[in-house]
RNA sequence: GGGCUUGUGGCCUAGUGGUUAUGGCGUCCGCCUUACACGCGGGAGGUCCCCAGUUCGAAUCUGGGCAGGCCCACCA
């Protein structure tokens, strides 16, 4: 007999072939018009940051790519948009490396222009890899990057609508300062540096009884900002002295208050909280609601708050006023440490910590309603949820959402250029106010004619955080808007929940009132052979593309899927992927061998051993079936491995060989039943191989048009208990030929098989080359 | 330092109170048995991190400890 497949290989080649034939059938392109519940995808756009990409990124991308084929074949209208992040900091980093150029030294036209054409080779790159391995979002009507014109609208827009509702408002926030270039410089921008400092032991005085307390810091020149010392509260040199009152070096008089924060070992124990020296500080300003006291201005010199050394820069004073507290002997002791400072990239200075007024948006007064809904959406899995219930019991303050970079949307607003009142265009435009020039005639306080554009940009996750609200067609398609919103999923990594997912939350709610997502999915991270997260500081970075290349993105995908339980990390790791690569190799045979012979869509009577496989089969969809409904895909990766191999292939086929090649009916039927059911339960995992093996076999449309298989009604569910001992059975006589060094297709003279397995006589006769069977209590060979 | 989380044969992993603990990788032995040598068959290999408790019974529950991972903060 011929099979229809013929090679005994499966070839990675033909997934080219695949994925023409999905193009020219439309597969991925998203039509509004089918009449189907809408599934919508709030996909992460990824951000193109380098080559190579990661190989766990891309494999995250894969099962993203796998929670839309399972929308797909539980009968939904899929809306997979795919989008490419390319706001912010590191397209701006990446800009100036690859130009070889300054953000500050060339114009910000230029600029801009640099970084939205800097990243078209990176996104290629990515898209490139992302087809590799059967990326079915939409890649023509939904597509989009973060930096169109169209999306920067929409997070203006939807800025403007909350500045209507009284939602942002102006207020101080301690930004990194690099007084050497004079920018504001981002977290991320900050490298710590042991460096050398004396550690000053100053003597303060206790107003109340007279006596000195002393106090270590590395910053003297702050003590014109300090607003209150602390000690901790289970420090027995001064939890004793109760509320009192501390007069500093130079005479102000500030609280001592018991906090946790100061450290009994450090030092004396007693530190001094000024503004500012650090993000302690800063955090304890706003704990105790100290009133700040700024005494350095942004070009690095003391201000007038620093009295007679206004005009000097850091270095001096400090210098000044070690010298002139010595003389006062207002000095204890000095000592020579090695400090871990925070040192801006840019300009090799230590960073300065300067309050800016920036703008906010309101967040601390919707706690609550973000608990309750994030109480409502349901987790995959569902203890990832607790990440965000602890983040929005942390959130100690409003959203500082304006940022003084240049590649993001610009925040639209101009100021009147006499009384600085600002002004907020009509929504429905992008706006670029640092060129722009403004909208108004007149200043709607003093009648001013002249205005000047804010420069800054936004935070990013203020264009992340509406994404949900994008590609569902807020504010551009109320049709779309009403079928694929509420979002139905948001795939993400579990290290930007506390941002994408919060701060979507956040904006959805503030815009519409409702909660955005029904289901939030939480990847883990891939880390390396060794179980450490990759990184490329530490070079351990794994290049996904020769990997691809060499095994396919089948086996890539089934390896990633199988890998690991949904929310864990999965290790890189190649001889796993050759594992998969194996499991590929087995279901084509399994295939190959089904494909000799004919298709048999209906059988009348089956014969036991048909009726036990359907009841594993059963039993393995259903199992997979609640792998999909969690997208939890290493259950039906691993369930349907499974079966096929260990159950389906290594004892059903020998079993029925016999039969399939009398063309005994009952077999064909099983035989058929049984294949398409296992590649349609794995389509969604490896979709080209199963596609193959449908579009060869059964169907000239693809197999991701179709739905998971429903159970078989004519398994014989009662059958299952006697697994367990037809594995044993078969394990029993195989062991017996091979201890008497017999060929498995030797003949046995005499075989006693246990009188449960009487139905199942005539299959293991010819299976086992049996010339005499009868049945006892056990199993007995001769 | 704070929070979260994990700890099962050499490696990875299933298993949440009940007889000899699941599967894979690797390893060892034997086989080209007409779907597959990227295969088939057989074997070796485990104090289920440690201690105490609850229970007739604990890998599974409780407490403590140890170790790892992640996020955040970071030493005046």
């Amino acid at each position: 007999m011929e099979p229809k497949i013929k090679e005994n290989r499966w070839n990675k080649d033909i997934e080219a072939e695949i994925k023409k034939f999905w193009l020219e059938k439309k597969l991925n392109d998203f039509d509004p018009k089918i009449d189907k519940p809408v599934f919508s995808i709030d996909t992460p756009p990824p951000y193109p940051s380098g080559k190579p990409w990661h190989i766990g990124a891309t494999a995250h991308y894969s099962m993203i790519d796998t929670v839309a084929r399972t929308g797909r074949m539980s009968g939904f209208n899929v809306l997979f948009p795919t989008g490419i992040d390319r706001n912010g900091l590191p397209v701006e980093l990446y800009t100036e490396k690859k130009n070889n150029i300054s953000m500050h030294k060339i114009p910000r036209e230029e600029f801009v222009k640099l970084c939205a054409e800097s990243l078209d080779d990176l996104e290629a790159y990515m898209i490139e890899i992302m087809q590799s391995f059967g990326w079915s979002g939409d890649m023509k009507k939904f597509r989009y990057r973060t930096d169109s014109p169209e999306y920067r609208k929409l997070t203006q827009e939807t800025f403007i609508e909350l500045w209507n509702k009284g939602l942002i408002y102006e207020d101080t926030r301690p930004n990194n300062y690099d007084i050497k270039t004079r920018t504001t410089i981002a977290d991320a921008e900050i490298e710590y540096q042991d460096i050398q400092t004396k550690l000053v032991y100053l003597k303060f005085r206790i107003k109340e009884t007279g006596r000195d307390i002393i106090i270590a810091t590395t910053r003297p020149e702050l003590i014109f900002s300090c607003a209150a010392v602390l000690y901790n509260p289970s420090d027995e040199r001064y939890n004793k002295l109760g509320k009192k009152t501390v007069v500093t070096p130079i005479g102000d008089e500030v609280p001592l208050i018991a906090h946790p924060y100061a450290k009994v070992e450090f030092g004396s124990g007693v530190v001094m909280i000024c503004s500012y020296g650090d993000y302690a500080d800063v955090r304890i300003f706003r704990e105790l609601k100290l009133k700040e006291k700024i005494c350095i201005d942004e070009n690095g010199r003391m201000n007038k708050n620093a009295g007679k050394y206004a005009g000097l820069n850091i270095k001096e004073a400090r210098e000044e006023i070690i010298k002139e507290f010595k003389n006062e002997n207002k000095v204890d002791k000095i000592e020579e440490i090695m400090h871990r400072t925070p040192m801006s990239e840019r300009g090799k200075c230590p960073i300065e910590i300067i309050p800016m007024k920036e703008w906010y948006l309101k967040q601390m007064e919707f706690k609550d309603v973000l608990r309750k809904f994030a109480n409502e959406i349901k987790f995959h899995p569902e203890d990832k949820r607790q990440i965000l219930l602890d983040w929005i019991e942390s959130v100690s303050m409003d959203w500082p959402i304006t940022r003084r970079r240049f590649y993001g949307t610009e925040v639209p607003i101009w100021y009147c250029k006499k009384c600085n009142t600002p002004h907020v265009p009509k929504p429905g435009k992008y706006y670029q106010p640092w060129k722009d020039a403004a909208t108004f005639k007149k200043c709607e306080k003093c009648g001013n004619e002249e205005f000047v554009g804010d420069s800054r940009t936004f935070d990013t996750w203020m264009d992340s955080s509406i994404s949900a609200l994008f590609i569902s067609g807020y504010k551009r398609d109320e049709e779309l808007f009403a079928k694929a919103f509420p979002v139905t999923i948001r795939p993400q990594a579990k290290e930007i929940i506390r941002t994408w997912l919060y701060y979507t939350m956040l904006r959805t709610y503030l815009l519409t009132g409702k909660n955005v997502f029904k289901h939030v999915w939480v990847s883990g991270h891939g880390v390396d052979e060794h179980g450490v997260k990759m990184s490329k500081s530490l070079g351990n970075v794994v290049d996904p593309v020769p990997v691809i290349e060499k095994y396919g993105g089948d086996a890539f995908r089934f390896w990633n899927m199988s890998e690991a339980t949904l929310g864990s990390d999965f290790r890189y790791s190649e001889d796993k992927i050759q594992s998969a690569q194996k499991f590929l190799t087995k279901l084509w045979n399994i295939s190959r061998f089904i494909s000799m012979f004919p298709v048999k869509k209906t059988a009348k009577e089956l014969q036991p051993a048909d009726r036990w496989v359907l009841a594993e089969l059963n039993k393995a969809v259903a199992k997979s079936a609640a792998g999909y409904g969690d997208f939890n895909f290493f259950v039906p990766a691993n369930e349907m491995k499974q079966f096929s191999w260990n159950i389906f292939a290594d004892h059903y086929l020998e079993m029925v060989k016999a039969r399939a090649y009398n063309n005994d009916l009952s077999a064909l039927y099983t035989l058929h039943y049984c294949l398409q059911s296992i590649i349609k339960m794995l389509a969604p995992i490896s979709p080209f191989i199963t596609e193959k093996v449908w579009l060869s076999l059964y169907s000239k449309e693809s197999i991701h048009l179709e739905e998971f298989p429903k159970p078989n009604k004519k398994a014989g569910e009662e059958l299952c208990k006697l697994t367990d001992l037809i594995i044993k059975t078969n394990s029993e006589i195989w062991k017996f030929k091979k201890e008497k060094g017999l060929a498995l297709n030797s003949e046995l003279k005499k075989v006693i098989l246990p009188e449960s397995l009487r139905d199942f006589s005539e299959d293991l006769k010819s299976m086992h080359r049996i010339t005499t069977l009868e049945f006892g209590k056990e199993l007995s060979i001769e």
